[in-house]
DNA sequence: CTTATGTCAGGGATACTGACATGT
DNA sequence: CACATGTCAGTAACCCTGACATAA
């Protein structure tokens, strides 16, 4: 049960991370850059606020989105709100990224869905959100 | 959807890291040696042999098992069937984690399918299953 | 100055490649 | 020797802690 659990977390990443990786021998996506996109939104974020989503610190997000902002897929300007504050957002051969990788989960997510039989995607996650929970809470 | 499953893993293995780990200050267990135990069975088995099924080279699964070993939970001895390969099988102390380890699981296990409504926990297994088995097909 | 934010330096844990040792 | 197995050395990628820089 674990082990189902475990690698099908690392298939879905790898399969996202090859699909989002450009063909022509550009810059190499790592798994862990996946994180960046992962928690990016549309308008921008900061590296802080990615860290926390993210669940590291603000210095290894910042590492990542260092990568892929020499990679051009992001840039960092600074936010106009709290001018103290800098954006990180996708530039446009970022949002192609994203848009490939948003693509290739839906391809999947319908397929798992057409392949399911006696249950559906929702209840799956669902069930992994209680599983979730049960393992976080504190021990009894 | 993606992030469901890939914290679901992360906690599950956290939580039974947590449990294997002696309280009184022992030797610490980290994520990565549950591997080894995940992947022994009961009689022995060559450290090629858990590399493989734990998808790593022979080199990192050896390192790991070198350390369970110093902490007194795994032990080497030659196979007698083929006495150019040693065999890796838990000490005592090491039965005694296997036990903890699963006898938490089996908790997490019923907690689990208790508080599932709708879905069995075998039909998600099920379900994590098809999806390992799409995101690893060569894409089409 | 205080605070939020971000960067730099160093290190630990993980797992890789390549080369080599050993025993049958 | 050929072969399976195992070990050593070096390195890449990842993320951490602690200290520091900068700007509002």
């Amino acid at each position: 049960m674990a082990r189902a659990v475990k690698r099908a977390g690392n298939a879905l990443v790898e399969a996202l991370r090859v699909t989002a990786n450009p063909d022509g021998g550009g810059p190499a996506l790592r798994a862990a850059h996946a994180q960046v996109f992962e928690h990016l939104d549309p308008g921008g974020a900061r590296v802080t606020a990615l860290a926390e989503r993210a669940r590291m610190t603000h210095q290894a997000m910042g590492e990542l989105v260092a990568d892929l902002e020499q990679a051009g897929l992001l840039e960092r300007v600074t936010d106009p709100a709290d001018r103290r504050a800098r954006l990180v957002r996708p530039t446009a051969a970022g949002h192609a990224v994203l848009t490939r990788a948003g693509a290739r989960l839906r391809v999947l997510h319908d397929r798992w869905a057409r392949e399911l039989e006696g249950v559906s995607v929702a209840q799956v996650v669902q069930a992994l959100g209680v599983l979730i929970r049960i393992c976080e809470e504190p021990r009894t």
